[in-house]
DNA sequence: CTTGACCCTTACGTGGCGTGAGCCCGTATC
DNA sequence: GATACGGGCTCACGCCACGTAAGGGTCAAG
């Protein structure tokens, strides 16, 4: 309703007829110019470009459409591209949370570490989207804990297991990893309160790839197991999808 | 600048202090928040659930983020799709063009025609996206002329080519189809007074596949032939791109 | 002292309608 | 004929995240 008295102010659809009584009526042309209108509207192109649209001949759609053809590919990719960041983003805040490493389980992480991830933030991922969290202030388990400690014997279990992997050269993508990857996969499960979904999981091996603690961790443990325990996973997660 | 005082008068971010002179003045805590604020809104989030999610716990955070991811993911499907629709508008805005069926070149549809292109449009893609032409009039070239004769003619030859690739068994993503495939792609090149994308190319495929105008012209070469070249041009287009 | 770059407030414009107020109109029912 | 009820009408403000002037004050440099 609005709508159409929209068009018709805008002069962009306007009524057939008005009847005495100030109804407007639309027949059989003004309902196709609609259809069509709504069409060209489905498709994001403003109001103004539809005017004049439908009011120029077919070559110079195909050229708007062209135009509006590119204006969309933009658009999707750049969704795209914003899904991708929210998910490094959540698995960034989730992987805070169940990130193994001393300084950040001293509760609170210093104002230059802070500073520091912020510009390792800004170099990787480029100043439009520089900090995910930058809040500076992550509270996490307190370590030395009993049930901690158990935990991350677990997990050094799991992970020495893999390390194990690679110094055997078993391929990161091979299926008798899966036991392992499965339970580190229940692992971050416990640790994020919820289990994590196959693109969840594949992006906090992003995460480990690129974050210095983690690669801290893993550098640790062995020379590259960082990008094989990261090609694991992500495997591992494809196969689950 | 704007949005910073946008951000004062909206309470989102208000000045670390105003000097005498008005000015507004922001330090590293506001900077900071400025920075996380920037970031929301890369992902597309209102500024008041930026508001919110500055001001609440963590556990918070992750739920918005979730929300926002699936938003996001539906946009990005969205437009994807509006692609793919454009796709098919501008291919059958150009198929027409160079619809080899002499109903279309008797240069203008009857509007039984027309009304019959709608409904099957309406029961091909959804009344949502119903008729993305329905003009009603498309003017092509005029037929009988020579150059259109001798056109067609080569049309004609690419045709009865591809269809004996189909007699004979060749598979349609072979590549001994190449050359006729590339003769007709260079067909529909001057058709369109422009090289069509892969995509494009193979968008056609996939309007000859669904448009009974192109139906009855190729099922009228051979059975079967309708989805053969189809399949050959997709195959053949995939392998260009 | 001027110049030019920056800041301020105020206020209206943008797009595509949504939503409400207050009123009229047409149809069905009592 | 009265009365609901479900439409339509116009007028006009609201939304969101600012953009863009208009008209003026402030600051550092030449």
């Amino acid at each position: 309703m609005r709508t159409l008295h929209h068009y018709d102010e805008i002069g962009l659809l306007e009524p057939a007829f008005s009847g005495e009584n100030g109804y407007r009526y639309y027949e059989e042309e003004e309902l196709l110019r609609l259809q069509q209108i709504l069409i060209f509207r489905e498709l994001d192109i403003p109001l103004a470009e539809i005017a004049a649209l439908l009011d120029a001949p077919d070559f110079n759609r195909l050229e708007v459409l062209h135009v509006q053809r590119s204006r969309l590919k933009k658009q999707a990719r750049h969704y795209v591209r914003l899904v991708r960041t929210i998910d490094r983003t959540i698995a960034r805040l989730k992987g805070t949370y169940s990130m193994p490493n001393a300084d950040l389980y001293s509760g609170v992480v210093s104002p230059e570490k802070q500073a520091e991830y912020e510009a390792w933030l800004i170099q990787r991922f480029g100043d439009s989207v520089a900090s995910e969290i930058g809040d500076g202030h992550v509270i996490v388990a307190a370590p030395g804990t009993e049930p901690m400690q158990r935990r991350m014997a677990e997990l050094e279990v799991i992970e020495l297991g893999l390390a194990e992997g690679l110094r055997l050269g078993i391929p990161p993508q091979a299926a008798s990893l899966a036991p392992l990857l499965e339970r580190h996969c229940l692992w971050v499960e416990t640790a994020w309160a919820r289990k994590p979904t196959p693109e969840e999981y594949a992006g906090l091996a992003e995460t480990y790839r690129a974050h210095p603690d983690f690669i801290k961790r893993y550098e640790g443990i062995a020379p590259g197991f960082t990008a094989y325990l990261a090609t694991a996973m992500q495997n591992w997660a494809q196969r689950q999808a």
